[in-house]
RNA sequence: GGGGUCAUAGCCAAGUGGUAAGGCAGUGGACUGCAACUCCUUGAUCGUUGGUUCAAAUCCGACUGGCCCCU
């Protein structure tokens, strides 16, 4: 049985996760791309040894800081483990916010090794859009160079198999926890004050100081703008609101991949009483 | 009591006679290798009220509110 936990950050996926294994004697599978480093426990909103309660979790701080893990890796070292799982016959809870990681290892998203990475300066948008088109149509932006230049890398590095990404490879049932957006952002705001009280700025600055620059800290919510903080372009203040800027925007950009991308089962959650949450996601397994 | 000044979207803000730039926030959305990323989309008739004018957010008056100065 795989049972796969989703929602934005904030509304208790880890809790549900904790209790569904513990209810299902299940393990716990990371699908969430931040909390795979370790020593970002803090701004990673990370289970902490004792809520685990002993329950088994896997590609949780698997990689150091400094290292690039992508979707590539996650979809490999993901399937590797689910695969052993289910051959063993173990119950198998995948929690995260991490939509497109959650879904490439559940879905025919195929990825191939790739040797070069091109970052084609001296293109500009509009021919880099050309060149791609010579070989196929594409529906990504002109503006969005980002994924422009993946799209043509694709090409310059023969990868060329197409994935099947509405086609499951395993079967599942998704459950998405989710409440209204003002109480979601006040959730937020609150937690965002909590992990400066709990630490966050020592956990960060222990980074900035072995001068630990890589993908992970560029783009995780809490790291870059601490970061900025210290390098002394911005202040605390400035700092902390950025961070509850970018979780808000963050929130918002998980609801569309969720209730777009994926098919999920939602939930409001209740925090009054977090059982009756529970039961509801029971009920959602058992039915399934 | 007198004088001055300001009043444009939730916030910041351009425009100074021809029917409202932009930024932020918020909203909706796209997304097969940085995905806690990257990108796209979207809002007002200008404090109220009278007047001048073919035409006013833009000029004049009154009122209301904020700020400053004087007595």
């Amino acid at each position: 049985m795989i049972v796969v936990i989703v929602g934005p950050t904030g509304v208790g996926k880890t809790k549900l996760s904790i209790e569904l294994a513990k209810i299902y004697n299940a393990v716990i599978i990371n699908g969430d791309s931040m909390q795979v480093y370790k020593d970002m426990n803090i701004g990673t909103a990370k289970v902490t040894e004792e809520e685990k309660q002993g329950i088994e979790h896997f590609l949780f701080d698997i990689k150091d800081p400094r290292e690039n893990y992508t979707i590539y890796d996650y979809q490999k070292d993901g399937r590797e483990l689910l695969d052993k799982f289910l051959k063993e016959n173990k119950n198998v809870i995948i929690v995260g916010g991490s939509g497109l990681y959650i879904k490439s290892l559940l879905y025919d998203y195929k990825f191939q090794n790739e040797e070069n990475n091109y970052t084609f300066d001296d293109l500009t948008n509009e021919e880099i859009l050309n060149e791609i088109e010579k070989h196929y149509k594409t529906d990504i932006h002109i503006n969005n160079r980002k994924r422009l230049v993946r799209e043509l890398n694709k090409i310059k590095n023969g990868n060329t198999i197409k994935s099947d990404i509405h086609k499951p490879l395993y079967n599942f049932i998704t459950i998405g926890l989710t409440t209204n957006r003002d109480k979601l952002y006040e959730i937020v705001n609150n937690r965002v004050d909590k992990m400066i009280d709990d630490g966050l700025i020592s956990e960060v600055k222990e980074l900035y100081d072995n001068n630990i620059h890589s993908k992970a800290i560029e783009t995780g919510i809490g790291y870059k703008e601490l970061y900025d903080y210290f390098d002394n372009k911005i202040s605390l203040d400035e700092a902390i609101d950025l961070i509850k800027k970018n979780t808000r925007h963050f929130i918002k950009r998980q609801y569309t991949f969720f209730e777009h991308q994926m098919e999920v089962n939602f939930i409001d959650v209740d925090f009054n009483n977090f059982n009756n949450t529970i039961n509801e996601a029971k009920k959602l397994i058992e039915k399934n």
